[in-house]
DNA sequence: TTGACTACTGCACATTTGTGCAGTAGGCTG
DNA sequence: CAGCCTACTGCACAAATGTGCAGTAGTCAA
């Protein structure tokens, strides 16, 4: 569906693969786009979006351009139990690391914490899952949130309509939480869920 | 005074700094070598001494190969088709690699497929999902596999009881498949899901 | 002195590759 | 129905680039 977007992850995927990015014709191999100018049409969205940069007649001259200086792979921690007011990375709660591939997890702090209980299986997420987290205070609304609730780590999803903000658990066993009336004193919404990761074995 | 050294490391420099290797007339340019003989005469040499691998004819085709592995991580290709029989890691059927953490790819031979559809969802697999896959021609009954039914790649798991084998989507909006009864012609499996990773953005 | 070996020069040539310009089918909007 | 936009096709062309073949100056050893 997004040509543009595939063309963008396969100069990517090229570059990684063999080395060097493609040719356009390469590229239009690819994607049975049988004319240069099909290709190059492409190349100029996606230069205009700030997402590659070329160098003029060179051949291959295609780079990716990240924002994110993307090293292999980024260590992210996952947290045992995160203790009153922020995330500790402290030893004693870091229960393990996971090495993970920058497009799973990017951005600065993210970090990785074990779901515990069902209250989102709605969303498809269970209980023993890893969530990948990024730090964001103002989450937007819709997203899945990791909050802290007395003392208590859980995941909900996050609805905020006018003034009234509430988390909302994708399972109807469980109570929705209203935040305006609560009172945001013994809550404290950690980041806004961007990976789950689960292992079956 | 070690040309030959001194070309391996700009080759190096080049491709970190441009993000492509340099051509040989670029090559010769930067070591007064007026001749692209003079510059082949060295790229053989660097190639016997496995230190660079060369693609023919290719623009730009020059490879450093590096023996130290890096990161801790593993390449698992994302298949985005995956044609009759096996799965293919040739170059169209490969949407996309990301790097994954040995604890959650490990094994030979991992690759991921995109899931489509909602027939697991409730095993918390929804559409869109990316599912990281250990080819594994025997799984242990209640596994979670992916198999090939008839040129389409879908989730199931797996069921052993005595001798029929079935495949029992978590949906009970899609039928029970018994592989005993249809005959494993049209029928392949693939592997067991090791991983399930979803992104959020 | 010869002969091998290293490190090139020089040139022609065929491909590979990027670029320019013109045109067009299909969908959508007014 | 015209006009615009998107996503291309098609072709020519020049520049960039790899390859092949022949030759050579300098060094070193026998």
């Amino acid at each position: 569906m997004d040509r543009k977007g595939q063309i963008y992850r396969y100069i990517k995927t090229e570059i990684s693969r063999k080395g060097l990015p493609p040719t356009i014709r390469e590229i239009g191999n690819r994607f049975n786009i049988s004319s240069t100018n099909g290709v190059r049409y492409f190349l100029n969205k996606l230069e205009d979006d700030g997402l590659i940069e070329r160098q003029n007649r060179m051949a291959r001259g295609i780079r990716i351009i990240d924002r994110v200086p993307a090293s292999t792979g980024t260590p992210v921690p996952i947290l045992g139990r995160v203790p009153a007011g922020k995330p500790s990375f402290s030893e004693e709660n870091v229960e393990d690391t996971i090495l993970l591939d920058s497009s799973l997890a990017k951005g600065s702090g993210v970090f990785a914490v074990r779901v515990h209980g069902d209250s989102m299986v709605g969303a498809g997420i269970n209980d023993g899952d890893i969530a990948v987290v990024k730090p964001n205070p103002l989450p937007q609304s819709g997203e899945i949130v990791v909050a802290l609730i007395e003392d208590e780590v859980t995941l909900k999803r996050i609805i905020k309509k006018g003034r009234e903000v509430i988390l909302r658990p994708e399972n109807d066993d469980y109570p929705e939480l209203n935040l305006t009336k609560l009172g945001h004193d013994r809550i404290r919404i950690l980041g806004s869920v961007l990976t789950i990761i689960r292992r079956f074995y």
